[in-house]
DNA sequence: CAGCATCCTCAGGGATACTG
DNA sequence: CAGTATCCCTGAGGATGCTG
């Protein structure tokens, strides 16, 4: 989780909650598709391992970010959702996403960007 | 360094640089000051290393974002600053830190937040 | 299906001492 | 002053196997 301050600046604290490898990830997955169950999300983040996806979801959960509903039903189906503090952070992180966005795309020109896994 | 690809989407490629503990408080040091000595941004950032600070500049130079002015003086006298992607990736930052100064001022009030080093 | 438990690796990061 | 150079350690993250 979060480490609850102390923080220097917004910024630190907002890094803060992001940090961690799939994070900001999860955000971007679950804002585009609303809600997804646990299988949809590992196979849409593609490198995760089981223990850190349900790892980094309670994290988000603790930090009040993520949503999580359980339906008790045989096999077992569990969604996450985002809550208005996920969706608002996603919304702040969209400038950081074009700026990546752009960074990328001039990388890619430049021929110094590896776009794609060079064993795939 | 930034891993320089493959990326998952901008957000991802945007962290993948701004990841490493002091980064983003690095870029927002810089922003303020327009330009700051080596020491000077190190008794502006409580806590790093001597070591931690060479090694977030240095990677942050290879990546573009930063610039290193020697001064072949006696003593020495290096000075930082942002160069325009530098710049740009700070003012990207700027919603996430609106978003986590609300977050500190809302946690603080509901009485969850430590605000300053408990042995303080 | 959606986890939990365990074990293990490795790199991010800290502490200390030395130098041009 | 602005760094190198080392050594060390924690903990984030990966791999594998089991379960309600």
């Amino acid at each position: 989780m979060g480490r609850r301050g102390p923080y220097i600046c917004g910024i630190d604290a907002g890094m803060d909650v992001v940090a961690g490898k799939w994070k900001s990830l999860i955000l971007w997955e679950l804002n585009n598709y609303g809600t997804r169950r646990f299988g949809e999300l590992r196979r849409g983040l593609p490198g995760v391992s089981e223990k850190m996806l349900v790892q980094q979801l309670r994290e988000m959960e603790e930090d009040g970010l993520v949503h999580r509903e359980i339906y008790r039903e045989v096999p077992p189906r569990v969604e996450y959702s985002l809550t208005p503090d996920g969706t608002s952070l996603n919304e702040a992180l969209g400038a950081l996403g074009t700026w990546g966005q752009q960074r990328v795309e001039r990388l890619a020109a430049e021929g110094i960007l590896v776009e794609v896994s060079p064993t795939a």
